[in-house]
DNA sequence: GGATAAAAATGACTTTGGTCACAATGTTTC
DNA sequence: GAAACATTGTGACCAAAGTCATTTTTATCC
């Protein structure tokens, strides 16, 4: 049984590299290709697809807003979402809109394959990076995800202190909890802020909090 | 390269079962085996594995509580969580604490191994109707939060001003920008601090943050 | 029309936060 | 052993944040 793909990228090297990749394995063909998300949904008023793997950035109408549009008409089509590092911001809403999956471009062609058969037999994928950036947004707990930004600049002492004052802790009631002095407490926060390129300690809180650091 | 697998699994016909499906994959070796959280734990103290198969209802210790333990002691190694579909309520903790993924006991073989394979090269994977029962869930939260609790004790004006306070504003840069003066952008936040019950800037733009107003 | 409340403002005041210079100690690295 | 850095500390100082009392205007509700 083959798998029908339509294939949205605006770039015509990029489409074709990843149709290569798609089409080395025996189950993929892509059928249809389109530019941008008005052209995907006019191909699909006339050709049945089972996947469509969408880029985010594109002319006319972008990712967003044609999975949107798909997932509204055809609600059991699958959709894949193929996006950069530095896209993650679009991910939330696009889950919401029913995206089945989440790649990242810059992914080993293996990895692209496995996760595409994974959203076919009826998965939701989000890669690793993507996932780490999104959780803590849904989730708004504490997951693992120390990033590795973070943790390259800053001492332990000062990642400890960061958590706390993302808790919205006083500078007295972090010196108690860590038996350190006012003083020394704020002295690290100083050093924090230049580290981090931050003004003050709401700042930091919201840095600590985005990152799921809390 | 094979993958050594931990399975958890208190039921021992099922385990065999899964222990054959798993290894009907060449890269997949079932190297450990526990019937309980507790022993999960100490077999892992003695014994480095890729991959833990973690089913959630179990004595002694259950797969919830494993898998939170294992991933604050071993937070790069992947757990997968089995679960019936009855189970779902559970996903939510289960991913807070840091699953990689979750699936259902009552798979396609093929469909788990392909699953298997998508978590190892780095992804989240849900299960379809899981997903399904988890996204909304996930969405709502941070979502509808904001309208329902803060907009029915807080003004206009005040939600402006916390929104701004979410981003890391000052008081004066609040000011300037609605065209006030500081003095009233401080009366504001006095009052929103104690509408809402916190003690500071800190705490409100945390608050802000969680609450998906930012 | 009077009551209620949001919005805006001022001034005086206290507390907290943040900076800076400087110093002492211990650990690691070359 | 010297250099680099993490950690802790002090004291002085200024800026920012937050509180409080009080006032004015405007709009809405009954």
């Amino acid at each position: 049984m083959t798998v029908r793909i339509l294939l949205v990228e605006d770039q015509a090297i990029v489409r074709n590299g990843l149709k290569l990749i798609l089409e080395q394995d025996e189950e993929f063909q892509v059928i249809v290709e389109a530019g941008n998300g008005i052209e995907a949904l006019s191909r699909l008023e006339h050709t049945h697809v089972d996947l469509v793997l969408m880029d985010v950035r594109m002319p006319e109408m972008n990712g967003i807003e044609a999975t949107k549009r798909i997932k509204s008409l055809y609600p059991n089509l699958k959709v894949i979402i193929l996006t950069t590092f530095e896209d993650d911001e679009y991910a939330y809403q696009t889950l919401k809109d029913g995206a089945n999956g989440f790649l990242l471009k810059s992914s080993e062609p293996e990895k692209l394959l496995s996760s595409i058969h994974s959203v076919l037999s009826g998965g939701l994928v989000l890669q690793e990076d993507i996932a780490a950036k999104l959780m803590p947004k849904l989730l708004r707990q504490s997951v693992v995800a120390k990033d590795v930004e973070i943790q390259l600049s800053l001492t332990e002492r000062e990642l400890s202190i960061v958590k706390l004052v993302g808790e919205g802790k006083s500078n007295k009631e972090i010196a108690n909890s860590l038996f350190l002095s006012i003083g020394t407490v704020k002295n690290h926060i100083t050093n924090i802020l230049q580290e981090l390129d931050l003004r003050d300690r709401t700042q930091l809180a919201i840095y600590a909090v985005k990152n799921g650091l809390v």
